[in-house]
DNA sequence: GTTAGCACTCAGGGGCAATGAGTGCTAACC
DNA sequence: GGTTAGCACTCATTGCCCCTGAGTGCTAAC
């Protein structure tokens, strides 16, 4: 792949992506000095076909890049699009507006990602369960029940209404939390070793108690599945791009969109790896193999928070939606430090 | 109006209902046994015209119903669909197998209302706010720091990291707890009376104190605004509807469904009025005066929960729209006394 | 190796007629 | 006087044809 086949492929990928239409050799010419007529063009594109960068629809219709023309462009020819001076000053300035609880963050960063980059956001917010355990205490709520509050290091805090065992009194379950912090103190809360349950088995002779003491954490542990909330945003943005003019494609991605636990699922197995593009057919997932991903992983203190992504049509501005992605993984995390988070 | 005119609103409201295109008086006669020649029909049909029950895209396509003639027929003509025991079977079972934890009630409420209807299910989570204080306490996170746990009647926690002020310990703070617990036990969160903020500030003497007193309640309350949550599902089983063939109509609904916080007033305003139905131009929002609504509202002995709603285009199964959320209605109530719901 | 020229392809759009569902009106019928 | 058959008329939809224009692929000349 000489430098030319690399401007031509250059030169196809930002053509397309700009106006969502098959690009010809003559708008090129036109469009870009590279010095040669449409002619050579063809040729050009001719032989990157062949090598599979670029398709075609039919015979006389412009060519489009493939998935692995994208990857080629995402990885090499691609230019690095930094955000404006102007762009960062709004972005700071709607967060400052809009956010003012916690749990705005979460919603406002989907809806800002999704209005710059006119695609879908995909915010999957702190995991619980994956910070360790700091302390577990009890409130008295009536003679029967009481009230399970678990913090964590990471700064969840989760309750849950447990039921006493019938002769236990409120006193007993207080000697339990105390049992359960020294043995669990430190632990992440999705990988406790077996050595700490045996602990707290020692130490509560009480069957009944030690019982309650499982059922409390088993379920206090439970909850926390439920608390890597996923917030969505911009399905409408997306749906005004050109690919979506179509009804059937429409209904598809909306399907795959009302799949929570799949997105979810999509965007764990990205986690950690920093900043990363998927690429159509690169996607396991058949619904969106037409569909590029962008994923970033947000942090606090070293400590794995989340995942933040741009979810649209391959053809898409790959340099901003990850310099915006970028910046904002920057700011979440910044504010998730000032307001702290509570789950 | 008179009962040949009423028998063949009907007819024309079913078969529209039905199979979505507009309908002829030859239809009519030949699918409702009504004893006349589809001329009559047409006479009638230009009346109830006239009467504005009916309404005519243009001379020579069939009739379709009025949102007046939808309410008509609503109101009077429609025959209460009951739910099969096979169906209500196949729900219960669907909810048993589903729903784990109390937090999924609500999103599954949604999925199977959505699913059901062929129409997107709206349910709007029990209202914090609504509520009435049951009692504040106060558990230790630092030196710095403690974390405030609210009860309320209904069975709702929730809690808030404050920062103490320095000087004050933690034993400041239950005691501060217990002024609390003693002011505003037993009133609703949102109508707390000047009178009780009062009592408070009479018996806490220290400056510090009170403010940060009042910091933790304010906090608290505002915290349960984020609490009303609204639960959404089924926007790809409207869209198979045949009235969204049109992409623009598409945005358009998706446009309104992304604006929460507009649905949650649509949602309010109809909170505490039983079962109702909202028709076309009935609505005051004028991006869903084509749409309908079918509104719920479930209680807990007595008290009002939420809503849930049945949102989707005029030509809606109303008589299964109601059946279904009557039905869902019960067993939510039903869950959530059962689980207990926290928050 | 590059380019001009030319034949060929194919989607999209406009024009046009046929189709068919449906109305509205009038005159005949019971 | 209400009911109905008959008929002219309307209009959206469909299929068809043709044209246009953008674009390719090939060949021969530069």
């Amino acid at each position: 792949m000489d430098e030319r086949k690399q401007r031509v492929l250059q030169a196809v990928v930002q053509d397309y992506i700009e106006s969502a239409e098959p690009v010809g050799s003559r708008t090129i010419a036109r469009r870009h000095d590279l010095g040669v007529s449409p002619a050579t063009i063809r040729n050009e594109m001719a032989d990157l076909e062949m090598l599979g960068y670029l398709e075609h629809i039919h015979t006389s219709s412009g060519r489009i890049p493939s998935s692995k023309g994208y990857r080629f462009y995402v990885d090499g020819l691609m230019q690095p699009t930094r955000l404006t001076e102007e762009e960062k000053a709004q972005i700071d300035h709607w967060y400052r507006a809009r956010v003012k609880r916690i749990e705005e963050v979460f919603q406002e960063t989907a809806r800002l990602i999704s209005h710059v980059t006119k695609n879908v956001a995909l915010v999957l917010a702190p995991q619980m369960k994956k910070s360790a355990f700091r302390c577990l205490q009890f409130l008295p709520l009536d003679d029967r029940r009481s009230v399970a509050v678990l913090m964590t290091d990471a700064g969840f805090i989760e309750n849950r209404i447990v039921a006493m065992p019938s002769g236990a009194t409120f006193e007993d379950f207080q000697r339990m939390a105390r049992v359960i912090n020294d043995c669990l103190t430190g632990c992440t809360l999705d990988a406790i070793p077996k050595a700490a349950y045996r602990k707290i088995r020692s130490e509560i002779s009480d069957e009944n108690l030690y019982e309650a003491a499982l059922d409390v954490i088993s379920r206090a542990l439970d909850d926390t599945e439920g608390r890597d909330r996923l917030y969505l945003g911009g399905t409408r943005e997306m749906l005004s791009q050109p690919e979506f003019q179509d009804v059937e494609r429409v209904k598809e991605i909306l399907l795959m969109l009302e799949e929570e636990q799949l997105l979810k699922e999509i965007l764990h197995a990205h986690l950690g790896e920093g900043l990363r593009v998927t690429i159509g057919r690169e996607n396991d997932y058949k619904g969106i193999q037409d569909c590029s991903i962008v994923t970033a992983t947000y942090h606090l203190d070293g400590e794995l928070l989340g995942t933040i992504a741009v979810l649209g049509p391959t053809r898409m501005e790959y340099g901003r939606a990850m310099s915006l992605l970028g910046y904002m993984n920057e700011h979440l995390s910044d504010v998730v430090r000032r307001l702290g988070w509570q789950g």
